[in-house]
DNA sequence: TGTACATCAGTGAACGCGCGTTCACTGATGTAC
DNA sequence: TGTACATCAGTGAACGCGCGTTCACTGATGTAC
């Protein structure tokens, strides 16, 4: 039983509108960057008047942290799809920095927004969703160090040092968008500074 | 003889504008962040009336080039000024390094527009001063690094795990603003991958 | 030494733009009876 | 099964804002004669 027949008029209220604008604040990441994330293009993208998300998020601050948050959940996922055929802890950390990459320089615009809460802070820095999806994302990362903390080490101290490198190294390829290629090309050649870890005895 | 007595009344132009608009730009930058930077507070912080910029600088792009161009310098001299007294090249690849987060910590906003030719692009990829003074700023890194890079291996290969390295570290210190005492007592950690780069034979 | 003139950096008023926000409203939906 | 009503998501017009840019102007400076 069709709880909504097709022929019926479109109802006036947006079936799920804030997924919708989420969705829409991703795609314009995608092809305008950070600058051309709007409140009123979002809202016209997914459809709706300028004015229809007030409803839904707290200004654009709160659309911004709904897409960060979203992009955390996206970025851990990509990180453990290149991870999942990965069947020693060197290959695990190897793919599990692949996939970091990969994600940035799938989304560069929402890389760029999920990290730069920098200096202009456009984001809800203590929203609880969005520390939960980016402390899960940072999860993903320390699993994959673990093996490699040494006894009487802390395990901070190699997954800062594996972050910072994968980290550094997409945005700087982010930065120098005309060599992209020449990055990705080269990763390999950035992570052999893993293979001077050693396996926990 | 003095070429302009002092009790002569302000004259109409101003002596050298266009490197008072780019020091007003690092003020503003350092007191209010990127968003901040604008033609027309540059030009209020200056003096002058807000169509003045017009005539030193393309546009707010210009300006902006003009700006990443003095930072780039000063991110170099950052870095030597930490280096001069090491006396050992691992201990000048640490000094590097230190000076390079250290500028970061010290101009989080000014680090922010040199870098971020990401996604959005206001500063002119392509301008001959500035890429010299990027290159010039390289250039320090990679002269660090060459002591550690191997026969036939690419000296790129060991620049840009150090530059990576470093540079990740300090965004990610930057992005969390809240802990970034914690990241700077926590650099030498960090640092301390480094000690696994042999020097050259 | 003096006069006329060209130059050009800086002025200030005005413009249009897109932005986030406000607010009275409308109309579909769900519920109480 | 019907009717009345409360709710509330979305509307659309209007607001003020700061922005970059334009443009006729002014007035100090330097130069030609």
């Amino acid at each position: 039983m069709p709880a909504r027949p097709a022929s019926t008029k479109a109802t006036h209220s947006h079936p799920n509108l804030r997924e919708a604008l989420i969705d829409a604040g991703l795609t314009l990441l995608a092809s305008e960057g950070t600058a051309g994330l709007t409140l009123r293009k979002c809202a016209a993208l997914a459809g709706v008047s300028h004015a229809a998300p007030a409803h839904h998020f707290a200004g654009l601050p709160g659309l911004l942290t709904a897409i960060a948050t979203r992009g955390f959940r996206i970025f851990a996922q990509t990180m453990l799809d290149d991870a999942a055929t990965a069947d020693t802890p060197r290959a695990r950390l190897y793919a599990i920095c692949t996939g970091y990459y990969r994600f940035a320089f799938e989304h560069p615009a929402l890389f760029d927004l999920m990290f730069r809460q920098m200096c202009a802070e456009p984001v809800t820095l203590d929203d609880a969703e969005l520390m939960q999806a980016s402390d899960a994302a940072y999860g993903v990362l320390a699993q994959a160090c673990a093996p490699f903390v040494q006894d009487g080490q802390a395990a901070q101290t190699i997954q800062f040092q594996v972050w910072s490198l994968i980290h550094g190294y997409a945005c700087l390829a982010l930065a120098n968008k005309y060599a992209r290629e020449e990055f990705t090309k080269n990763l390999p050649a950035l992570l052999s500074l893993l293979d001077k870890l050693d396996l926990k005895a």
